[in-house]
DNA sequence: AACGTGGCATGCAACGTTGCAAGCGGAGCC
DNA sequence: GGCTCCGCTTGCAACGTTGCATGCCACGTT
C-alpha cells in the first residue's frame, strides 16, 4: 500500500489539508512550507489514491469505448487515436467488446459496470435506434456511426451516403458498369450498410447505369472471410461484374484474396475499391483505393463532445458530427 | 447521480448493512427480508458505487494492459482475447500505449496513474532487463515477450529461440540456401529480436548453410513499412537471396509488397514466412507461412499469472511461462 | 422458569480525499 | 491600542461501501 495524505502530513508536520493543497498545486501555501511538504511526498513516494479522489469528486478519469471487437483493424486504428486524444483530456481508455452481440450492447449503455466511467464512446452494431434512444440517463454517451438516436445521443460519423456515392462514381468514371455492391446487412437494424446501399445506388442512377439486385451481395459481419465468400457467391453465380465497391477494408481485401485466386486480373479484370482506410490495404497487392475517413478527427471530436457534457450542460440537444473523408485511390481501381 | 445503498435502505426500511447484504448476495437475509430489499433496489435503479467499492476494499476491478500500440494487428488481436479473458476474471481492461517509448514504459511500471489498477499486463520495447528489475512494488506485474527480469517479474512468452529455428528450417527444408533474416534490432536492449536471429543462425549452422551478415537486416521497428524498406535495401544490394524470415507478419507483409512489385514471385523466386499468425497474413496473396503463437494461451496465462499474485503470494518467486506454438505454413513458401 | 442457541438485523468505524468555513497571527490603519 | 484585513493553515464532514462486533428475538432444552 502507498503513502497517504496523513502520512506525508506527520512527517512534514502539517495539516492533511495542507498537503491536499500542495498536492493540486492549489491556493495559498507559504513557499517554505509547500518545499517541507514536497520533501516529504518525495520521500514516501506518495501518490494520489484514485479511488478516494474518484468517490469524493464522482470523476473516475476513465472513459469505456465500446466496439464489436478490437482486433478488426478498423476498430484497433481508431482506438489507439482514441487513447493518445484521451490522454490530451487525462483520461485513459477502457475497452469494451461488444461482439455486435444486442445483450451486450444494451448492458453497457445501461452503465459500464458499477459506473466506473465517467462517458462512453459506443459504437453500436446490433441495437435498433429505438433502444438507443430508450436509455437510462448514467453517464454521457457518444455513438460512432451513423445511428438514428435522434437528438438523444451525440454522434460521430462520415456521411456514408456521400462517400459511397463518391466511390462508386469513381469506378463508373474508371469505365466500369457492372458495379457489385458488397456487404448490404438486411439482417441488421444498424443503418451504416443502408446508407452505403443508398449512397451507391445514387450514384448509379446518376451515371444513368442500371441497378442490378443481383450485383447487391449481403454479409452477416465484415470481416475478411465475409468477404471471400461474398465474392466467392457473386463469381459462381456468374453474374457478369467488372468491379465491387466494398463496405469495408476488410471485406475488399477478402474479395481481392477471392478474385485473385479465381485468376481475375485486379484491375483490369475487376476493380476492387473499399471504406475505411486502414493500414492493411495500403499494404496490400494491389493496393486497396478505398473511401478514406478522418479518423484523427474521428477520436477528437468523440472525446470534445463526452468533454463538453462533462463540463458544459449535460441536457443540451445532441449533436450530429460530420466528419469529413477522402477518396484516396491506389491501384486496384 | 444513482441511488445509494443508504436511499434504498431507507426505502426498503432496513438498514445500510442489510441492504449490502442483500446486494453481495451473501449473510443471512430473511426470504421476505431479502424480497422486500430487491424490490427497492429495482424500483432505485441501485447500482453499486465502484469508487466506494474500491476505496473500502482495496480493488478496482481494472487491470492495464501496456503496448507499444494497439493499433498494430498482432497487439489488437492479442488485446481483444484479454479483454474477453478479463471478463472471466470479472476485470475490465485498460489499455495504455507506450509507443516503444522507455520514459512512457518506466512510468508505467512505476505505477499506473494513482494505483488505478490491480494488475498490469507489460509488453515492453525499449525497457533494459536492468530497469525491469528495479521496480517500486506497486501493483503485480507481467511481462509480455521474453525479457530478462530473472526471477523478479512474471513472464509469459513464446520460445523465440525454438520458434525462429523452426522456421529457418522450413525454408531450408523448402531447398533455400540465401535465407534473409530481417528485424533484427540492434539499437534495442529487448532481447526478442536476439533471441529470434539466434535461432535463425542456430537453424543455418545445424544445416551446415554459410551464414552471410550481408543476408541480416536490421530495421527500426516492426511496421509494414520497416519490412517494405528493408527488403528494398537487400534487393538494392543485390545480394542473392531465395528466401526471407521475417521477424514478424508485419514485417513480411511489407517484404512481399516489395518483392512483388520488384517483379519476383513468391515462393517461386522468394520464400518469404513471418511470424505472428496475424489474420493480414491469412488473407495475403500469396498467404503468409509464420509462427503460429498460441495466442489465447498467452491472454489466458498472462491474466491467470496476476490473479495468483493477487490471491495468494505476492512475494513467490516469478514464473517464466512458455507458450507453445506451432508453425503454419501457407502458399508463400 | 431460566438458559443457551442460532437466525437475523443493525451501528460503528474506516478506506483517502476535498469543499467549506473557521481559526490564527501579524501587518496596517485610524 | 484596538480595529480590520490578509495570508496562511486547519478541523470537520461527507462521498458509499463493507468488516467487525453486538443486539435482539424466538425457539428448544434443561
Amino acid at each position: 500500500m502507498s503513502a497517504s495524505l496523513r502520512q506525508v502530513a506527520e512527517r512534514a508536520g502539517v495539516s492533511v489539508r495542507t498537503v491536499s493543497n500542495v498536492v493540486s498545486g492549489f491556493a495559498l501555501v507559504a513557499p517554505e512550507t509547500r518545499a517541507r511538504v514536497q520533501a516529504a511526498i518525495d520521500e514516501l513516494q506518495y501518490r494520489p489514491n484514485a479511488a478516494a479522489r474518484h468517490l469524493r469528486g464522482g470523476r473516475s478519469g476513465l472513459v469505456a469505448l465500446a466496439i464489436p471487437e478490437i482486433a478488426s483493424p478498423y476498430f484497433g486504428e481508431l482506438a489507439g487515436l482514441l487513447v493518445e486524444e484521451a490522454e490530451k483530456h487525462s483520461w485513459m481508455l477502457l475497452v469494451q467488446q461488444t461482439g455486435g452481440d444486442a445483450e451486450h450492447e444494451r448492458g453497457l449503455l445501461g452503465g459500464v459496470r458499477g459506473q466506473v466511467v465517467d462517458g462512453l464512446v459506443l459504437s453500436p452494431w446490433s441495437l435498433s435506434p429505438a433502444e438507443l434512444r430508450r436509455r437510462p440517463d448514467a453517464v454521457p454517451v457518444v455513438l460512432l456511426g451513423e445511428q438514428d438516436a435522434d437528438g438523444l445521443l451525440d454522434h460521430v460519423a462520415v456521411d456514408s451516403v456521400a462517400a459511397a456515392r463518391d466511390a462508386t462514381r469513381h469506378l463508373i468514371d474508371r469505365g466500369r458498369r457492372r458495379i457489385a455492391a458488397l456487404g448490404l446487412q438486411p439482417h441488421l437494424e444498424n443503418g451504416t450498410a443502408a446508407r452505403r446501399v443508398a449512397g451507391y445506388r445514387r450514384a448509379l442512377a446518376e451515371a444513368g447505369v442500371a441497378a442490378d439486385p443481383a450485383l447487391e451481395i449481403a454479409v452477416q459481419r465484415l470481416h475478411r472471410a465475409d468477404g471471400a465468400d461474398g465474392m466467392r457467391r457473386l463469381l459462381d453465380a456468374g453474374t457478369p461484374v467488372d468491379a465491387v465497391f466494398c463496405f469495408s477494408d476488410q471485406l475488399a481485401l477478402g474479395a481481392m484474396q477471392t478474385a485473385l485466386r479465381a485468376g481475375l486480373r485486379i484491375p483490369a479484370d475487376l476493380a476492387v475499391a473499399g471504406f475505411d482506410d486502414v493500414e492493411d490495404g495500403r499494404y496490400a497487392t494491389p493496393s486497396l483505393t478505398t473511401v478514406s475517413p478522418d479518423k484523427t478527427a474521428i477520436a477528437r471530436e468523440a472525446l470534445a463532445c463526452l468533454a463538453d457534457r462533462l463540463t458544459g450542460d449535460r441536457a443540451a440537444p445532441a449533436r450530429r458530427i460530420v466528419i469529413p473523408y477522402a477518396l484516396t485511390v491506389r491501384d486496384s481501381t
